[in-house]
DNA sequence: ATAACATTTCGTATTTTTGCGAAATAAAGA
DNA sequence: TCTTTATTTCGCAAAAATACGAAATGTTAT
């Protein structure tokens, strides 16, 4: 009998993460910083994203919260960038979901 | 300019796999179908997740309408399985994610 | 037909997420 | 110091997600 009460912490911190990229916002920044190995600005994002600016840092937030991102003061902005070291980690945890080892115990 | 008044519909799709991805008992189900490359029961589910039938059950119509998984009547059953053809998908758009071409233009 | 079983839908309550504008913060330049 | 600029925090409202038990649905077995 596996009555399990919680689930897994490796499940947890996936869901996490999906969860963090479960907005069309949120996936288009991260899709922009994972893309061009850059880093961008919230003054220039507000530009290409329909929402308000503090919409916009309230996402940003949640980016950095999750680890995905990273934010440094170069004034007078604020730079993000990914977060590779949590970048890599999420990488695989996809594709451990995605690839995985088909020889696991029943 | 790019004065976008809505985001890419590849950016929208990833952001709805993401958000059936961002919870800890959908994940749950996904990876033990996806590892297992198997079927299960809601029956069998509510054993090992610390949820109730109903809520289990909203879970995996959720997974369903993202077109995640698939159910099939097997009487007296429902028997779930992965959706090959979407998880193929979704899949490969993680490794966009992951793994993008560098050579963009800015 | 009716009883038993597996699962879903319904109704509802609680919590979380999303979004905005106004005000706050912080730093740079006049 | 007083503006200006860049961004965040606050306070709030609206919408969506989560969870549950009760009732409904549909199927199999008696």
């Amino acid at each position: 009998m596996v009555k399990k009460k919680e689930l897994d912490p490796e499940v947890q911190e996936m869901a996490r993460i999906c969860k963090a990229l479960g907005h069309p916002v949120r996936v288009y920044i991260l899709q922009k910083l994972a893309a061009r190995n850059t880093c961008c600005y919230s003054g220039d994002l507000v530009d290409e994203i329909p929402v308000g600016r503090s919409t916009l840092s309230q996402h940003l937030k949640e980016l950095k919260f999750a680890g995905l991102i990273q934010g440094e003061i170069e004034p007078p902005f604020i730079k993000y960038c990914i977060n590779r070291s949590n970048w890599e980690k999420a990488k695989m945890l996809f594709e451990d979901l995605f690839n995985p080892e088909m020889d696991k115990p029943v």
